[in-house]
RNA sequence: GCCGGGAUGGCGGAAUUGGUAGACGCACGGGACUCAAAAUCCCGCGCCCCCAAAGGCGUGCGAGUUCGACUCUCGCUCCCGGCACCA
């Protein structure tokens, strides 16, 4: 054993002895208690981040821990290898994203095993592999199969310089990033999956997973959103000779069950093939309401419930006549509806627009308006009015047709009633323009203000008014009044109760060619046909390099031409790629066989699943973590796998931030700069190290390539070691907070470890033999507090890391060193409480500090191996006390403390806490009101 | 804008879930060792007053409940994450 601690030199030998010994290869053992421990696999961006080593050195505490409790466990790692990044670097060196890609786990490969972490490096998976990525495909035909997958437009942001399907992360301000260019709306058509045919499973099943952060799942119940509330119609009349268009399908359409087998059809209703270069013209498609045909969207008996209504059948219906569907939680307020508002894309608004320029000008500008909903939400509510008006089903007064930039297309019935009394939103925009506001909810039986006209605030929103200014319904409470309007509703036939869902089905198409290809053949005759399961995987060319000006596998014939597997005719092959999401959905269910070449599963699964313990990024609150859900109950329902939910225990790992820097050119395109190549100024502003210009800051955020602001911890680890490094990543923060990354501090952890190896040294140097106290020998008291200072400490920990509160376990183990290190005399009592004490250090640190450990424990002979060793258990003897401390309080301030026997009762107590001086002096003479006593804790005088 | 979370010394954080606020570290100050430095070891370290003792104040801000509030309730401020094509 070396006299000074050397890391670098320890951790090789012990990663060695790992190696060697196939320590962290996992097998099938029934009997014992089985552990899946999984962090979410990294994208292999190119360095590993401050990020990866938190989260993996998470991962790895909660393996080696759950090892040493006795479990066999689980740990594997992968590579979520498709996506975007890779796109961009290839755009960027002309490399192509493959080789970026293989290169990159190559590093980070390497990177990962330098930190010792516990893994079964047999399964490691690569999704951007063949062997992978064709089970993505496999299960989409299969989905297909059961009508989980369906066609459909959507919107997407267009680059109209580099005629490009942009992602949203590529659109800054408004504009693309590579051109400048105003961004567009356009619409493309798509592929589907029906995740809202889950929402109510995916809801409900919440309730199944306690060990699920709360936080997570309130996250996720409100993303699914189910509300309750009435749907009903505004009935109209148009002109004669006015024709509605079809609306849009809504997103939440359902669609006719599948065969229920495990066979796709022989095809999909479908447009005609398309080309990118259709995609890219205007005329781009039919309308996408009859295209999917009588199976599609509408299908069967809710057919109606198209926005628009009847409008969009007008087989069935004079074309004159309407009916205005809209969607409201607070059917209560229907005596309150002074307009309506539709959204730009809702027929009525393109019916209307016909005749008036300024209209269809406006119905434009919304058009081209934001993609994303953290825009739309805050872009300045406009409208304008149709000039149509509809009648109000129950009073049968004329309400006018405003068109509302606010109104969403895709959320419920692209159509909204306006109740500026009781709504915030509609208050601000009939104020806005104009519009009558009649108060029907009197709020001061809750206790609210009473109405003005003037003031939001002195308004009500809530449900616990009472109807008033609303004719039969005056003084109902707001279940009455839904359940009698909806009634009268319905009697009517112009409505009913309904719940709504704000999740929206999962489009998957990507206009990239980094990803995994859909498995379809656009045929002249056949329409979109799916390939075979015999020619599985679609495998994608690995040469391609994009060059930012639509999808470059559009532009290979030799991938696109193809003969369509029903006619034989020649056919185009669909070049839109799949969402990454489709990647990391299923890959924990691969690691369990990974080298199954015939089968996207077997009965590994069932052994291993679900994963135990799943550790990620709180970013991945709602999508990862959603669509994992969806797709395993879609396997299950498909019976390839018996599980309801993947993941039993979750853990949340909060970000790693840092600050961010960038500089805004003319173009509007932003460079990021590291904040390593940064230089703070004393006024508090920063420049740019080479070039001494300045740079704005942009505040911190996450650490990201996008922002370039990741610390690489290569540099840590080659200085410190791995050991420091992890000790430092437990100690400086609870796992779940965020974290603003800062390595001060990571001296405190390396002088600790050199500490720990010293006190090792010198506790060898005297003999190695075990000599631990035999139970029940009478200590001397100083070596007895030692004794319990150790098993406290060590009680505290256990109790901590059950709750994954490991910062507290590394300062356990610091204190336990303190505590070893202060231990007075000499003689082979003492010897037998060091031993017993770094017994107990060593193994409670070898989850954090895994080589240290494994080389004292081995030099020190505890044993063969620390893996092998039980987890350490305090002994309860060697916590016992014959007196403790007692606080003491008068009226809730400390004013000192006493030491009373262990057993002393209240009453006894209270004598000697009104006999202390202290006490005395504070009370003064006045009459005490009451004492009281928390046992072991304190006492409070209440004068 | 909506949904979720956070705020405690100069810094990271702790507080057995309503019971001693600041454990354990970092930084800093003083001392020992040394020719000197580094390393290591010892002492101090929330703020005010102060030789000290005693005391007062103190967990983002403002109210409230309680013998007692970092912890519970209500109302704010700021920051972080997500918002469906970053992963």
């Amino acid at each position: 054993m070396q006299q000074k601690y050397n890391p670098h030199v320890i951790e090789r030998e012990a990663q060695q002895h790992w190696e060697r010994a196939g320590a962290f290869r996992a097998t099938e053992a029934p009997g014992k208690p089985k552990y899946y421990c999984l962090s979410m696999f990294p994208y292999p961006s190119g360095k590993l981040h401050m990020g990866h080593v938190r989260n993996y050195t998470i991962g790895d505490v909660l393996t080696r821990y759950h090892r040493m409790k006795g479990c066999n466990v689980l740990q594997p790692m992968g590579w979520d290898a498709f996506g975007l990044p890779a796109e961009n670097a290839a755009m960027a060196n002309g490399v192509p994203p493959a080789k970026w890609t293989y290169d990159n786990i190559a590093y980070m490969k390497k990177q990962l095993q330098s930190l010792g972490l516990a893994i079964d490096w047999s399964r490691e998976l690569a999704t951007c592999r063949p062997d992978y990525y064709r089970w993505n495909q496999w299960l989409f035909l299969r989905m297909l199969g059961k009508g989980l997958v369906y066609k459909k437009t959507g919107v997407v942001n267009w680059d109209p310089v580099d005629q490009t399907v942009l992602a949203n992360e590529q659109v800054i301000d408004g504009r693309g990033w590579r051109t400048g260019a105003t961004v567009q709306k356009r619409e493309i058509p798509m592929y589907y999956m029906a995740i809202t045919r889950y929402a109510d499973d995916l809801l409900a099943a919440l309730d199944s997973l306690p060990g699920w952060p709360q936080r997570v799942k309130t996250m996720q119940a409100n993303w699914i959103g189910k509300s309750f509330g009435v749907r009903f119609a505004f009935p109209y009349e148009l002109p004669a000779g006015s024709n509605l268009p079809s609306p849009q399908p809504p997103s939440h359409a359902l669609l006719p069950e599948g065969e229920g087998n495990l066979e796709p059809p022989l095809s999909i209703p479908s447009s005609p093939p398309f080309s990118q270069e259709e995609k890219g013209g205007s005329s781009l498609l039919s309308p996408p309401g009859r295209e999917v045909g009588s199976e599609g969207w509408r299908g069967g008996g809710e057919g109606s419930r198209g926005a628009g209504g009847e409008g969009g059948a007008p087989e069935a219906q004079t074309p004159e006549k309407g009916l205005l569907w809209v969607f409201t939680t607070r059917a209560d307020t229907i005596m309150g509806v002074t307009f309506c508002a539709v959204a730009a894309e809702h027929p009525l608004a393109a019916q209307a627009a016909k005749g008036d320029a300024k209209l269809a000008a406006f119905v434009e500008e919304c058009k081209r308006g934001p993609v994303m909903e953290a825009d739309l939400a805050t872009i300045e509510k406009k409208g304008m009015p149709t000039g149509l008006s509809v009648t109000h089903p129950l009073t049968g007064k004329a309400v006018p047709v405003w068109v509302g930039n606010y109104v969403l297309m895709g959320y419920g019935e692209g159509a909204v009633m306006g109740v500026p009394a009781h709504d915030e939103r509609d208050f601000h925009f009939a104020k806005k323009y104009g519009l009558p506001i009649e108060h029907v909810i009197d709020a001061r039986t809750a206790g609210a203000d009473a109405f003005t006209t003037d003031h939001w605030q002195s308004w009500y929103e809530g449900k616990d008014g009472i109807c008033v200014n609303s004719g039969k319904y005056d003084g109902l409470g707001y279940h009455e009044a839904v359940d009698a309007i909806a009634a009268d509703l319905k009697a009517k036939g112009l409505g009913d109760k309904q719940v709504l869902w704000r999740l929206r089905d999962w489009g998957i198409s990507r206009q990239r060619c980094w990803g995994t290809p859909i498995p379809l053949i656009h045929c002249g005759g056949c329409g979109d046909v799916p390939v075979p399961d015999r020619d599985l995987p679609v495998v994608l060319p690995e040469d391609c390099v994009p060059d930012g000006t639509g999808n470059p596998l559009a532009k290979r014939a030799d991938f696109v031409n193809c003969t369509c597997p029903r006619c034989g005719k020649p056919a185009k092959r669909e070049t839109d790629t799949m969402d990454t999401f489709v990647d990391s959905s299923w890959y924990y269910l691969r690691y369990a066989c990974p080298d199954n070449g015939t089968a996207m599963v077997d009965e590994r699964v069932a052994y291993w699943l679900p994963v135990d313990q799943y550790i990620g990024g709180i970013e991945h609150a709602i999508l990862h973590l959603l669509y994992s859900r969806f797709w395993t109950k879609a396997m299950r329902d498909l019976g390839l796998v018996k599980l309801d939910e993947p993941f039993t225990h979750l853990l949340t790992q909060g970000m790693v931030l840092n600050d961010i820097y960038f500089r805004k050119a003319e173009s509007g395109r932003i460079t990021y700069y590291n904040p390593v190549e940064i230089e703070a100024k004393a006024d508090g502003s920063a420049v740019l190290t080479s070039d001494g210009k300045p740079v704005e800051a942009g505040g911190i955020g996450t650490m990201s390539k996008s922002k370039n602001n990741g610390v690489d911890p290569q540099e840590l680890i080659d200085h410190y070691g791995a050991d420091i490094a992890r000790f430092f990543m437990m100690f400086t923060s609870p796992p779940e907070d965020t974290l603003v990354w800062s390595d001060a501090g990571v001296e405190g952890a390396a002088r600790y470890l050199r500490r720990l190896w010293s006190f090792a040294w010198e506790f060898g140097k005297t003999g190695t033999a075990p000599s631990s106290p035999r139970p029940g020998t009478a200590l001397p008291k100083e070596l007895a507090g030692v004794r319990r200072e150790v098993h406290g400490v060590l009680k505290q920990a256990n109790y901590d890391i059950g709750r994954n509160q490991f910062n507290t376990v590394a300062s356990a183990a610091m204190k336990i060193l303190n505590a070893l290190e202060r231990t007075p005399g000499d003689g082979p009592l003492r010897r037998a409480v060091l031993h017993e004490g770094l017994s107990i250090l060593l193994r409670l640190l070898s989850p954090i500090t895994p080589h240290i450990s494994h080389t004292l424990w081995r030099e020190l002979k505890f044993g063969e191996d620390v893996l092998a060793a039980d987890w350490p258990e305090p002994d309860a003897a060697a916590l016992i006390e014959d007196e403790i401390e007692l606080v003491v309080q008068v009226n809730g301030k400390k004013r000192g403390d006493v030491r009373v026997p262990r057993d002393a009762d209240s009453k006894a107590i209270e004598n000697i806490v009104l006999a202390d001086p202290a006490v005395q002096r504070h009370v003064s003479g006045q009459p005490i009101k009451k004492i009281v006593v928390v046992p072991g804790r304190l006492v409070n005088v209440v004068v």
